[in-house]
DNA sequence: TCATAAATTTAGCCAAGGCTAAACTTTTTA
DNA sequence: TAAAAAGTTTAGCCTTGGCTAAATTTATGA
């Protein structure tokens, strides 16, 4: 069993990769100092599950991957399972599935997915990996590179920046919602959206953390 | 906040105590080494959870007792929680509790306290203390200590040994069930209860860890 | 292109929580 | 009651995963 830092360190890579991820960004995201994160990247190197190119930055190995996926799988299926039973506010969904993650047992993971109806996607919209690692291919478009002038659907918001997530609810901007982007600032520094009629400015930040598809039967 | 470490060994101390527990029962029941066992009570000595004699053994102390109850409580609500919510096998629940306890959030505790209705005891029949370490005092007896033909009803099976709390389901002895001690075996190393009109053999040593209550309206 | 800045790595330290081997107490037993 | 056995503690070692400070490499910009 792996412990808890190196299953963190694992899903960092992943949610940063798939391209070499630098240091300093490995270090920021876990909030460790940059000396940590080069003496456990060359631990895990050692167990084979990353790859790292000194000066560089490192990248998931496959077997890195799918245990990194198995974190992932875990903490999506504890989101969806809390929220349908606690009915949990939102906000704190991620925090409580980020512990409760590392302490989940393959038999209680497979129950709990059973109980779900083996689900897809997490209550974020966000796509849940099979037992095997398996993830079905994305086919979500980022917001900002979404075509304009037709009805699109949001599929994921992000998990991670609460305050994000909680403007994107206040805005009523959540899996499901459908919208349309009618233009572009002049400053091309946010996207206008129509919603229900009305009219939404969103940054250019915000709209390449929200994902959706194209409406099929407009 | 306490390690994964420092909270077992304070649940152990509890399981074991009130008095004073010996380094090495406290070793076994932990399964590390009687030095190591003998370095952590002097670490929670020094944080003021745990008295210890040396040579004599060790005990909590009301602030160690309180850390311990909320480890406890954490327990029997997960016990409970996934009892009710995924219909684990019984011998499982304890396991996957022991490893979540130390996961759960005070925020969690409670969302699941009140999802539970606050419940006061946990599918073994264990009292769950309160938030604040409360324990309502104990009226069960210990099933060798019970008064003879006498209707009782079964109030707490243990749940650390799983072989025997399967031998007991077997045998139908769960929370709930009534019986009778109809007598004692001839050389005094078991009893003869009744339950549903048959009569089953307990041994001492599991009629000891077998809590009952005498049935009010007979 | 060469000096400086930024990023990365190395070296060395620390605490937690294990371990074994050896020393020391306490208990048991002959 | 003294020797042996059993239990406990101490000493010293190890790994994990942090940290800071210093050295090294890469990138930048004058």
């Amino acid at each position: 069993m792996d412990s808890v830092a190196v299953e963190n360190y694992l899903k960092s890579l992943w949610q940063l990769g798939p391209e070499d991820v630098s240091t300093l960004e490995l270090a920021h995201h876990l909030d460790v100092s940059p000396a940590s994160a080069t003496k456990m990247v060359k631990r895990l190197t050692e167990k084979g599950l990353v790859s790292h190119t000194p000066y560089r930055g490192a990248s998931l190995t496959l077997t890195g991957e799918k245990k990194a996926l198995s974190v992932v799988r875990r903490h999506r299926l504890l989101e969806t399972f809390l929220s349908q039973t606690l009915k949990l506010n939102s906000d704190q969904l991620h925090d409580e599935a980020e512990r409760l993650e590392h302490a989940l047992s393959p038999e209680l993971e497979s129950a709990i997915s059973d109980y779900l109806g083996n689900p897809v996607r997490d209550p974020h919209g966000h796509l849940i990996p099979g037992p095997n690692g398996e993830i079905s291919q994305e086919y979500d478009l980022a917001l900002i590179e979404a075509p304009r002038n037709v009805v699109l659907t949001v599929t994921q918001v992000p998990d991670r920046n609460s305050d994000m997530l909680g403007w994107l609810r206040k805005k009523k901007i959540i899996p499901g919602t459908k919208l349309v982007i009618s233009s572009e600032d002049k400053f091309g520094d946010s996207l206008i959206i129509n919603l229900n009629g009305k009219d939404k400015k969103i940054s250019l930040l915000v709209a390449g953390q929200v994902f959706v598809s194209v409406e099929e039967n407009i």
